[in-house]
DNA sequence: CGTCCCACCTGATTGC
DNA sequence: TGCAATCAGGTGGGAC
């Protein structure tokens, strides 16, 4: 479901409800598939321990805990329909919840994610797999392409080179830096990386104001939804007229993702 | 190693 | 109405 705008809003409305919570009770559903770590382990990590801070890195949820003076991380990663909610133990329980931190004040921390693409683990010391988008430098940014043949949009979605950015967002920032999805991202200029580099940049940043895209069911930690879907220029509008030129945006696969352009304005 | 493709799941929507 | 096909914000493993 969610890419980085998303992400950061949920880890953030996350953050300012537990931090400083102490987690009492873990349970998990027994499904193997969502638990990267072994269930014990993470339930063995997280009972007594103090929420120090939500946040994230990449598309994950990086919770910071601290146990008898010892720090780990639990790892969220949401997947394509993963959600992380804060909620009073009488409302009722999703379909498809697979974790439940009890905290002490009688709350619960619920990751319900119906298709199962999400998961689970502890670790410490986790960076991500790649750079950070919102903050990298112009000139490190161009860096991560030289002598890519891949596809610049198959780039962007690789997580192990620029983590956070997601099928809405590698779409959108293509179109407002006028580059074409297939192009090899080791023969762009650096004209249009740098224009690229802005309008990810202008894009993340815009849609983490406005609480990031809610295209189908997506809900920050209190139930709500973002409003970025209002500014897509291209994501989910194939076939109509590109808001620019009025041209007929044009659909392909690109990465094994639906890629949606503008075949004016994009070169 | 780089790149491509498909499997992994459920649910909503579309089309016959 | 009913049922099958298609599609979805993401990864990760195997094939080439």
């Amino acid at each position: 479901m969610p890419e980085l705008p998303e992400v950061e809003t949920i880890a953030n409305g996350v953050n300012e409800r537990v931090r400083g919570a102490r987690i009492t009770r873990v349970w998990t559903s027994g499904k193997p598939q969502t638990f990267k770590s072994p269930e014990q382990e993470i339930a063995d990590t997280l009972t007594g321990a103090t929420i120090a801070a939500v946040r994230r890195v990449g598309k994950t949820v990086v919770m910071d805990v601290t146990r008898k003076k010892i720090a780990a991380q639990f790892l969220i990663h949401l997947g394509m329909t993963g959600r992380l909610l804060v909620s009073q133990p009488e409302v009722a329980l999703p379909a498809h919840t697979h974790a439940i931190l009890s905290l002490a004040d009688g709350r619960e921390i619920r990751f319900v994610d119906p298709r199962r693409f999400g998961r689970l683990s502890v670790t410490s010391g986790y960076t991500g797999p790649g750079a950070e988008p919102t903050t990298i430098s112009a000139e490190a940014f161009a860096q991560l392409f030289k002598g890519r043949k891949l596809a610049i949009k198959a780039a962007l979605l690789n997580q192990s080179i620029l983590h956070g950015v997601g099928n809405i967002y590698a779409d959108e920032s293509l179109f407002r830096a006028g580059i074409r999805p297939r192009r090899q991202a080791g023969r762009l200029t650096r004209a249009e990386l740098d224009r690229l580099h802005q309008a990810l940049q202008d894009v993340l940043a815009r849609a983490i104001h406005l609480g990031g895209s809610s295209v189908s069911d997506y809900v920050d930690a209190e139930g709500r939804r973002g409003y970025f879907q209002i500014e897509h220029k291209v994501y989910g509008h194939a076939g109509e007229d590109c808001s620019d030129c009025g041209t007929a945006l044009k659909k392909l696969v690109v990465g094994g993702r639906t890629t949606v352009y503008c075949p004016n304005c994009q070169k």
